[in-house]
DNA sequence: ATTGTATTCATTGCATACAATCCGTCGCTC
DNA sequence: GAGCGACGGATTGTATGCAATGAATACAAT
């Protein structure tokens, strides 16, 4: 435990080039910076959690992070309630808020509710996709089978993949229902692609889903993504069983 | 009316009586008036859209509604936030909020997205639904039947068997996914159940479900549940067709 | 030693003041 | 008369101060 922090200002003997950061790019919005200090503090929380830098188990104060980023609190405030909202972070009535963990069952649950709705966006997509967007997923998944082993480019690539499938299935609600899961995805831990096997595997059924929607097979689309949603639920489960063993409890 | 009912007591007069009400409070955490400014605000805002008492089209201001509730803007921007978030309001740059409208190929999108979810709710309510929570939903059912022809009394019973079918198919992602869609319900006008043969239909489906749930039948439940959506849609459908003739443009 | 109580601390809720920003309009120049 | 820039109103974004409250802890009494 390193609970009891109550000297977590130290501000003025720590210079937090982070927070200088933010101050000078407020001060120059000359940038078109046009981001409030509230999305970045939403962003710059969320790529915290999705790169582990905050523990599950640290309860986040909004004088702690309000310090960390060089902002009042009041974007702060606003930034964990957004979090809050979409699941990352779970409220602790007067100890700040804890970075949600979920555990195997909970990944089930997840993937039982992509499993409804990922096959649902890949028909409709294959339904209403113009040429424009089945170039751009055949880009995709080209430039994918030149990057099987550069999982840092291929994590980008995979979210766009989906992004553009979304946006042709052309349901906002499909895609704010989506959206509301993907956000939780970083709360897993790495990503499946770090997995060679995992990510050539993936490729292919990427490659299948797009044949599938060039040729408006609506029906193919939805097996193979569901396929997709299933294999990667494989991996994640096989991954945490093999994790298991060395977990202290 | 001013909801300014917020009871802020001096706590160090009455040595008893206030420790008596905390624990009470604790025993029973979100029974008393410990809801936040901004939680009332938010209520009272869904409210007044839920009532028509905002027009969509009227833009929201933060000093506006600020002024109308009787609180500061600070519990007022959270509620806005959060009602944006839901997809209730509509922020318009600088400009103040739009009530969001829904046209009927939104609608249309609404309803496929809980084509997908709630039969996947039911069929996973009829695998693991105990007793306690069959029977709650027999009783539900039951109610309605005897108040067929009392909307007002209709509404909350319906959402109240939802609320349960979904929490008894214990997946707190499905239940969110869902609960994103319900929250937009309002949008769409006034419910289905001011229609008396529609009321007798949804209830007749109410009863096939519970019967299927009971018997464990996820299948049944599951294409009972598709069927209800469904009907539910021509219902609201056909409404707007009728009225779409004395629509000016 | 254990229990009940008072104090202190950590944290949030809310209000208000101020700065930044956007849009429309008016006046100025050419 | 037309283009253009500056000003003003409206609205939101941000900082900060204060009050309230829950939790932890130290302390006294039995």
């Amino acid at each position: 435990m390193a609970p009891r922090s109550r000297s977590k200002r130290p501000a003025r003997s720590a210079p937090d080039d982070s927070a200088l950061q933010r101050i000078a790019a407020r001060r120059v919005p000359s940038a078109g910076d046009a981001r409030s200090l509230a999305e970045v503090a939403c962003d710059e929380i969320r790529k915290a959690i999705r790169e582990g830098r905050v523990t599950t188990g640290a309860h986040l104060t909004e004088v702690d992070l309000a310090a960390w980023l060089g902002m009042s609190r009041t974007p702060i405030r606003e930034a964990m309630r957004r979090l809050q909202s979409e699941g990352l972070l779970l409220n602790q009535p007067f100890r700040g808020a804890l970075v949600m963990r979920l555990d195997a069952d909970d990944m089930r649950q997840m993937f039982a509710v992509r499993e409804l709705l990922e096959p649902a966006a890949a028909a409709a997509c294959a339904v209403s996709a113009g040429p424009a967007e089945i170039a751009a997923l055949r880009a995709i998944v080209d430039q994918e089978a030149a990057l099987l082993d550069n999982p840092a480019a291929l994590i980008p690539l995979n979210r766009q993949f989906h992004d553009i499938i979304l946006e042709s299935a052309r349901n906002q609600f499909l895609s704010k229902a989506i959206a509301g899961v993907y956000s939780l995805i970083p709360l897993l831990g790495d990503s499946n692609l770090l997995n060679g096997p995992h990510a050539r595997e993936a490729h292919a059924q990427h490659l299948a889903i797009v044949d599938a929607i060039e040729r408006h097979d609506a029906a193919r689309a939805e097996a193979v993504a569901r396929e997709h949603v299933r294999h990667s639920l494989k991996t994640r489960l096989t991954r945490i069983a093999g994790s298991e063993s060395q977990k202290v409890k």
